[in-house]
Formats: C-alpha cells, structure tokens, sequence
DNA sequence: ATAACTCATTAGTCTTGCTAATGAAATAAG
DNA sequence: CTTATTTCATTAGCAAGACTAATGAGTTAT
C-alpha cells in the first residue's frame, strides 16, 4: 500500500470531514452527546436490539453501552424490554418520542443541506447526489 | 425555511455522515478520543492557541479544555507556554511528537481513501474530487 | 489606587470510555 | 438429571470530558 496520498485524496477527506462536522451539530435535542444520538440512530434505522448488539454496532463495551442506554431510558427516549428467545437478553427500542426526536433531527439535517442547495447549480448538485452515492459504497467498503 | 427536504438532501446526508464515520476510525493513535484529536487537528491547521481560543474553537468551556490539554500534555503531543504578550493567557501548541501523530493520520486517511478510489472509475473519481470542493463550501457557509 | 474585566485553573457533579467481577439464563457434557 | 461452561446484562472502580461555580492572577479602565 502506497503511503503517498494525492490531491483528490486530501481534498475529499476535508471536504467531507468538514462537512460532516458541521452537519452534526443540527440536533432536535442538543442535550444528547453524539455516542447517545448515535444509538437512537441506529435504532431508528435498523430497528429494536439487544444491549450487547448495540454494543457491538457502536464499538463500545457492554458495560458502557449499558450506562449509554440508563441514561437514554432516563430521557424517556428508549425502553428496555426482556427478550422473549432468551431470558439473559434485554431488547432495547425507541419509544415515540425517541421516534420523534431523531426524526425531527433527519429533518433538519436535511433541511440544512436542501437550503443551501439552493445556492448551488444544476450540475454541482447532481455533482453532489452522484458523490453521496460513490460515497456510501466506500463507507461500506 | 421549508421543512420539506427532498431526495437528494437525504443521500447528501447519508454519505456524508457515513463515509465521515468511517474516516474518523483512522487514527495513528488509538488511545486518543475523537476530542483528543480535534484538538491536535485544530492546532496542526492552524498552529499554537490560547487554551480559551481553543475552547471556543472546539465549543466546549475552558475548564473542559484545560482538562483535555492535560492528558495530550501528559501524552507528550501538546505543551504549553506563557504567552509573551499577556501574562494570564497560556499559549498551546504541538510537540513535535503531536505534530508528527497527526500528519501521520493525515496520512493514513488520505491513504484509506486513495486505496478505494483506485476501484472507481476515472468519472467517478472527477466526481467526488468536484464534491469535495462544494462540501467544502457549504460547511463554511 | 481601586474597580472591573479577562484568563486559566480547581472543585464538584454527571456521563461515558475502559476492565474486573458478579449473578442469572442458556447450552453442552457426563 | 446434575454439573461445567458459555453467554448476557449489570455493577463497581477508575480516568477522561462535558457542565457550572468559585478562585486567584494579570490586565485594563477609571
């Protein structure tokens, strides 16, 4: 493996490592850090899981995971509930107003990027909506 | 402001977040937390700061700073100094240690990208290379 | 000289990362 | 069926990072 990146290289590591940071910023509920949004989103995504599989998706311990979803339950955003395959499991799920917070985040993230591509041209957003394509097959690569 | 955002505010939203999650996994050091890191980031950008230059830089409180310049201090990348100018302000910048770990994920990141975008094909390299110059844009704007 | 402001630091609290330990449930082996 | 092993979530202890409140030193304004 080569360690002599190019030009395009660097450009799109900035570009998207910049615009990524700020796009984090528009949350429904600042109080949230990002590891806690980051669970409701990957539950708002994929669906109910277990503690040690949210562990798992997040790259962090159980036991970590397990102080992560105290406090998410304590904000009312997710709900524990036994797994009915298996006693020593524990489903963990959005309620609605988990439901409704990362919503209204999706929404206002998108709100953010759809007003500013009224400032852009046909072909830089085309540009852009061909980018994101190429650029979710390389986050899955 | 329309909360109605369409298609392609989504799939912006998605690959950026995506591929910028993925990139933000490549570190030369993988002790250090994400806040670690942008610190060191930010002063290898744009060289020494004040402690509360890089609070406000950061969007965290001066005490909570002072507290992450004192593990990179402790880990060597970072030292402070008395700024010469106001004797209350302390002036952080980058060991040559710190600076090195940086550029080395700089490196390393850049090189992750470049290994994939050796599979894409030259339009969809001139692609992304384009988007990366709007992304840049817009995350400043 | 004094008052007000600026700056970094400490203390206390809560959250989140880790590892170690524990107990309950499930599975495998005898 | 009993026992041993594995799996799973939880707790405890520690360190780091977020906050606010408080403090002391340095600077600026009056």
């Amino acid at each position: 493996m080569t360690i002599d990146p190019n030009l395009d290289a660097t450009q799109i590591r900035q570009g998207v490592l910049h615009l990524s940071r700020r796009l984090r910023a528009e949350k429904a509920d600042n109080e949230l850090s990002d590891g806690q949004f980051s669970v409701l989103a990957c539950l708002y995504r994929h669906g109910a899981h277990t503690l040690g599989g949210l562990a798992e998706h997040e790259r962090v311990s159980p036991p970590s995971m397990n102080r992560t979803v105290n406090c998410l339950e304590g904000s009312g955003y997710v709900e524990r509930a036994a797994d009915p395959t298996d006693g020593r499991r524990v489903l963990i799920s959005l309620t609605p107003e988990g439901h409704d917070m990362v919503a209204r985040t999706v929404v206002q993230r998108d709100a953010w990027i759809d007003t500013r591509l009224r400032d852009l041209s046909p072909e830089e957003r085309e540009t852009l909506t061909r980018a994101a394509e190429i650029m979710r097959r390389l986050a899955t690569a």
